[in-house]
DNA sequence: TTCTTTTGAGACAACGTTTTCGCAATATGC
DNA sequence: GCATATTGCGAAAACGTTGTCTCAAAAGAA
C-alpha cells in the first residue's frame, strides 16, 4: 500500500508537508501543493482510515445498524431510509441477526469491537438490559419503546391511532361485527393496536372482541377459520399483513367474498404483499423509510453532540384497496 | 474510553504485559494474569480496533457487500448468504445504491476509503471498468458475469440451464404455444434465459416466440394484453417474477383460467410473491444464499490469499406450484 | 558455590496519520 | 536599513496497539 511517506519521499518533501496538502490545512507553497497532488494521484493514494481515525477526531462517523430479519421488507426500508442520509462522512454496518436474540446481543457487541460510533437497534425485542448496558458507551436509537436511558433515542410509530383509523374505517364501510386479530403481548406494538381498535369499536357503540394469536401468515389463517365457525363476523383487523392475507385465505376457502361480506384491513402496507393479493389488501401504512432516516439523523445528532431529542413519533396513514370497499348484501 | 494504558497503570505493569494477557501471548505469572483480566474487566475494556489493526497483522476482516436494492427480496437473500458466514473475525458492511450506479461508484470508493479488505458487487450491471479499478486494490466478487482479471471471482446461475428445465415442464405439462417474455439484453442473464428457453422449444420441435420487454409487474402486464390480442398462447415462460404476476394478471383480465388455458412459470422463486398470488406461481429457484454464503467464502480465501477459484457455476431447480400444473380443455 | 537455563516483565519501535510548535526565509512597514 | 510580520516547511509528539528485544531475577544443574 501506498502511504503518504512514499508520497513524502518522492516529493522530496516531509510527511506533514503532504499531510497538510492533502487535507486543505496549513500553508503550502502553491507550486509543492500541485506536485504533491500530482504524485498522489500517479499513485492512487488512498489514506489509510485506520491510522487517521486514531491519530485525528474523527469526521467520519460508522453507525452500525443491527435488523433481525433483512429479509423483511419492512425492515429492508427501515435500512434505505437509514442509508439515504448517509453521505460521504457516514457509513453504514448493516447486520442482520436472522431473528436470533443471542446472535443479536453477539452482533452488537462486535459491532462495539468494531469501532462504531452508535447503533441502531432495529428489533423491539432487544432486553432492556442489553440497551443499558450498550448505552453506557454509546449512543443509541430503539424503536417502538421508551427508554428513560441518557444516549437513547425512541423512535415510535402512533400505534393506536393506526389501528384506530383503520377500524373507524371499517366502521364507516358499513362492517359492524369487526373483529381484531391480534399478537400476544410480548410485542409492545400489538398491545397499542389492539387498544386503538378497542377505543375505536367503544367510540362507536361497538363491542370489541379481540382474538391473540402469532405474526405470520399461517396463525392468521387458522385463528380466521375458528372465528368464522365460532361467531359472526363481517370485519376483520388484523395487526400486521401476513396475517392478513392468512385471514383472507380462510375466508376465501369458507366461500365468503372480499369485500361484499367481510371486509379486511391489515397494518404495516408491505406494498408488494397488499398489492399482489387478490383482493388487493388495505393497511396501515408506516412511514418506515422516514423513521429510519430519522434513526440516522438523531444518531449523527448525538454522535456529535448536537442537540438530543429524546424521542420521535410518527404518525401512519391509511391505504385503501380493495379488501375494505364496502359492505354489499 | 478506557485504554491498556490504564489498565496497565492500575495494575502497576507496563502495557505490554497487559497486551500480552489479552492476547494469551508471551509469559506473564499467573497472579498478574488474573489481576489484570480482573480489572480490565471491571472497567469493560474493549480493545480499540483501529489501533489493533495499524499494529499488527489484521485477524479480522471487514468485507463490503453493495446491493443496488436491499428492498429486493432477491438481494436480501444474498446479503444474508454472506452474512450467514460470517462468524466472530468477519464483518460486513452491506451498502444499498438505490439502483443508482454512479452511487454506486460512490459507495465502493467509499468503501475502499474505509479499508475493507474485499468488495462483494450484486450488481451485474456494474462497469467493467469500475471492476478493473478496484480489483488492482482489493479483491472482488461479483454475480453473473465473466472476468479474466486477477483478483476477481465470478459466481453465476446456470440461467440456461434453468430456463430450459422451465420450459421443459411448461410441455411437459402439455402446453404448447409456449411465449417467453424477456428482458432487453443489457442484462446479460436476460440473453442467457432466452437461449434456453429457445432450446427447449427447438429441442421439442417447437417453435420458439420470444417478446422482450422490462423486469417488472406493469411491463410484464402490458406485454401479456399485447401478446393475447396477437396471437393463440397456451403457456407463459417469463424472465422473472414480477413480470409474471404481471402476465397473470393480464390472462385472468382477459377472463382466462390459469393453469387450465394457459400455464406461467417465472423466474426467481420469491417465495412470498409466489405463493401470495392465486394461483400460485410456479417458478425457478436460485440458491441465493448460497451463492452469497460461497460469495463471502471465496473472498476470505483471497483476502488471506489462500487457494482461489476463479468462477463458481450454482445449478437452479423448479418449484412447481399451480399456476403449471397442466392443460385441461 | 558457581554456571547455565528459564521465567517474568519492561523499554521501545512500529503501524500511518494529524497536529502543534518552532524556526528559517522572505516580505512588509517605517 | 532595521524591526516586525508573514510565509513555508520540517521535527516531533500523539493516537492505542502489538511484538521484539533486553535484562534482571529465580530456578536448575554441576
Amino acid at each position: 500500500m501506498v502511504t503518504i511517506k512514499d508520497i513524502a519521499q518522492i516529493a522530496n518533501v516531509s510527511v506533514s508537508t503532504v499531510s497538510k496538502v492533502l487535507n486543505g490545512k496549513g500553508r503550502v507553497s502553491e507550486k509543492k501543493r500541485r506536485e504533491i497532488l500530482k504524485i498522489a494521484r500517479d499513485l492512487k493514494y488512498t489514506p489509510n482510515y485506520y491510522a487517521r481515525r486514531m491519530s485525528s477526531r474523527i469526521r467520519v462517523h460508522t453507525i452500525g445498524l443491527i435488523v433481525p430479519d433483512i429479509t423483511n421488507p419492512f425492515f429492508a426500508k427501515l435500512a434505505r431510509g437509514v442509508q439515504r442520509v448517509c453521505g460521504e462522512d457516514v457509513l453504514v454496518i448493516l447486520m442482520d441477526s436472522f431473528r436470533d436474540l443471542e446472535r443479536e446481543e453477539k452482533l452488537i457487541r462486535k459491532l462495539r469491537f468494531f469501532g462504531v460510533d452508535g447503533i441502531i437497534i432495529g428489533n423491539s425485542r432487544v432486553s432492556d438490559d442489553l440497551v443499558k448496558e450498550v448505552s453506557q458507551f454509546l449512543p443509541v436509537v430503539v424503536f417502538d419503546k421508551n427508554y428513560e436511558y441518557k444516549n437513547v433515542v425512541s423512535i415510535v410509530l402512533d400505534n393506536f391511532h393506526g389501528a384506530y383509523i383503520a377500524t373507524k374505517h371499517l366502521i364507516d364501510k358499513g362492517y359492524r361485527n369487526i373483529v381484531h386479530i391480534g399478537g400476544t403481548h410480548e410485542l409492545y406494538v400489538s398491545l397499542q393496536r389492539e387498544e386503538g381498535y378497542k377505543a375505536a369499536m367503544k367510540d362507536h357503540g361497538l363491542s370489541p372482541r379481540v382474538y391473540p394469536t402469532g405474526y405470520d401468515e399461517l396463525k392468521g389463517y387458522k385463528m380466521m377459520k375458528r372465528i368464522l365457525k365460532a361467531e359472526n363476523v363481517d370485519g376483520v383487523f388484523c395487526m400486521n399483513d401476513l396475517v392478513a392475507i392468512g385471514a383472507i385465505r380462510a375466508i376465501k376457502e369458507r366461500g365468503l367474498k372480499i369485500p361484499d361480506h367481510i371486509g379486511v384491513v391489515g397494518f404495516d402496507n408491505d406494498e408488494e404483499l397488499c398489492e399482489t393479493v387478490s383482493p388487493s389488501l388495505s393497511s396501515v401504512h408506516q412511514p418506515v423509510e422516514e423513521m429510519g432516516e430519522a434513526a440516522a439523523k438523531s444518531l449523527v445528532d448525538m454522535i456529535s453532540s448536537r442537540i438530543r431529542v429524546r424521542k420521535y413519533v410518527f404518525s401512519p396513514r391509511l391505504v385503501v384497496r380493495e379488501s375494505s370497499s364496502g359492505k354489499k348484501g
